[in-house]
DNA sequence: TATTGTTATACTCTATAACTATA
DNA sequence: TATAGTTATAGAGTATAACAATA
């Protein structure tokens, strides 16, 4: 019967599965909540530094590569985005004298994407502020995703 | 001396004070790996739904919400958003015929946001296609916000 | 006067598509 | 032809500021 004769509680789906666990809404939304909390303090500290996130998560990816040079498209990899924003962020990342390009000497077509010495200061003061705040934040999330599991498995 | 003449490693800090254990930035950088790799699926899921990742979250907030319905500031209050882009967000989210506004009777200044049929549909889809992959996705962030405070104790 | 919601404006982020230069 | 990067355009999200209506 799959328009739902059996369901347990009151609500039908709209497939005629069954219906979700009860809390399982006030789960999802609860992890939602706690990652938004946990990136919210990152909002206001970048900003103070006069970045955004994504540009602080570029200075991270930057930092931690090989040579503290990364390619254009690896950044984009990494980051998990589009080549073409990867440019459109390199270009405001530069414009505010973060970042560095390095064309290539071995592939003519590669550009490669370095931090300036502002970018370095930055990139290490933020670093420091972010350690802090996120070991404190952390708890609420894993906890967060915890209870969802329980939801899940009474399910 | 402030200009960090006791730095242990070679690396100077901005403000002379000790540099970060080493491997910080890229604990760091795996956190925020981690959670954009916890939202990226979650992206992909919504848009096929037609909805973005914030609208969604939108959804679960008026889903969960004691009468199904939400005042439109205490809507900014829990997603974390000023009021105005709250405002802006409920504009698309009608436009999309995802949720309603209804005017508030006992305060004449406020306006309630309830979802709309197509609304419930949807949010009870992606909350039934999250639960899995969220699961699926949360070891990996637990585990690289672990790593992270692994680092920070030890320097 | 304070609060709720709205409008206007601007910037960032992201995506898609079309383009150039090099391999 | 395939790849790396760029440019152009568009929509979503967010912030600030100014505004109207109600409390």
């Amino acid at each position: 019967m799959p328009s739902g004769g059996s369901s347990k509680s009151g609500t039908e789906t709209p497939d005629g599965s069954e219906p979700l666990a009860p809390g399982i809404f006030e789960g999802l939304a609860g992890v939602r909540l706690a990652m938004r909390r946990f990136l919210s303090f990152s909002e206001a500290a970048v900003s103070e530094a006069g970045v955004t996130s994504q540009q602080y998560q570029a200075l991270l990816v930057i930092k931690v590569a090989p040579q503290g040079q990364i390619m254009l498209r690896e950044l984009a990899r990494e980051m998990l985005i589009q080549h073409n924003g990867a440019v459109q962020l390199v270009d405001r990342l530069e414009a505010a004298g973060l970042c560095r390009r390095i064309p290539s000497v071995s592939d003519k077509r590669s550009v490669l994407v370095g931090l300036t010495e502002h970018g370095e200061r930055v990139v290490e003061v933020l670093a420091r502020r972010h350690l802090g705040a996120m070991l404190e934040n952390e708890p609420l999330l894993v906890e967060s995703l915890a209870r969802l599991r329980r939801l899940a498995e009474i399910g």
